[in-house]
DNA sequence: CGCCTACCCTGCTCGC
DNA sequence: TGCGAGCAGGGTAGGC
């Protein structure tokens, strides 16, 4: 995390900064994880998308004769950020600035405590490198995610929260959000196989959890987590039933949320409304 | 092929 | 007060 709400906070607020723009150098001292910037220098702004947890920001053709530097490849590009769990943008050079975006109106930084931020800059589309990205289900608030679909899927899968993490039922769905989901639909992170009825009511879930976040402007965490480069906090936390509540009574029946671990991650559930069902 | 696990990385909290 | 251990976890490589 940050997952789809914060990333698509994220994505509004920096439009504005670097739309028009024209990226004129990109700083950074890790060229072994910050892939390819050099081809985006020269290249003007024209957008920036969202795929699941991934920022994707669109870069104009250049002009050939222009920048010799690109003379390789002269037609759009993309450069891919994805904030891993630390990572976001600031408009003033910090301890944590990993990678520095300059432009022809001012600088742009990417700031990311634990390094588990990604960067590069690929031809659109051209996500074979990035395997997530590239395999990624639908987008939770499109049209393209369909009920009857997950409901197919799921029928078969293994436990719910790991598979629900892989970005493949459904894209950008963290452990925040994967939790509150199974809160709200009443299911064991651990459950396997759903049944068509559980099915539907953890996709109106993914659907309401991710749509409430998004309009919240995500969750900031106590330690400032997520906060974004305007110093605004999003108010979703506030909205969380199951993730960090370990210990104080669910808010749907008062039995006390426990946390444990499942595939390496936190997990927080009601171990009364949410019951592992042996199939 | 698909599932599972280990690992990356560093700031912060906690206990002694 | 200082310090080391433990914890946070998305995505990916690699094992089975």
């Amino acid at each position: 995390m940050p997952e789809l709400p914060e990333v698509e906070t994220t994505r509004r607020k920096i439009e504005p900064l670097l739309v028009g723009r024209v990226l004129t150098r990109i700083e950074h001292d890790a060229p072994h994880k910050y892939l390819g910037t050099h081809r985006a220098e020269g290249r003007t702004v024209t957008g920036i998308g969202r795929r699941g947890k991934y920022l994707l920001l669109q870069l104009a053709a250049s002009e050939a004769a222009e920048d010799e530097t690109n003379a390789e490849y002269s037609g759009p590009l993309e450069l891919l950020v994805h904030l891993g769990m630390t990572g976001g943008f600031r408009l003033e050079h910090g301890k944590h600035t990993r990678v520095t975006l300059h432009t022809d109106e001012g600088a742009v930084y990417f700031n990311d405590a634990r390094k588990f931020g990604k960067v590069a800059v690929v031809r659109p589309g051209e996500y074979a490198a990035f395997p997530t990205l590239h395999g990624m289900g639908p987008e939770p608030l499109s049209d393209d995610f369909r009920e009857a679909d997950f409901v197919k899927l799921a029928a078969s899968a293994g436990a719910v929260k790991p598979w629900l993490l892989s970005q493949k039922p459904v894209s950008g769905v963290g452990n925040i959000y994967a939790d509150e989901s199974l809160w709200m639909s009443r299911l064991h992170p651990a459950q396997t196989r759903l049944r068509p009825a559980e099915a539907r009511k953890l996709y109106a879930a993914v659907r309401e959890v991710m749509a409430a976040a998004v309009a919240a402007g995500g969750s900031t965490l106590g330690d400032g987590t997520y906060q974004q480069h305007d110093g605004e906090a999003g108010l979703f936390q506030l909205r969380h039933h199951a993730y960090a509540r370990n210990g104080t009574p669910c808010d749907r029946c008062g039995v006390t949320i426990e946390k444990i671990v499942l595939a390496q991650r936190g997990t927080h559930f009601c171990p009364h409304c949410q019951v592992l069902k042996a199939r």
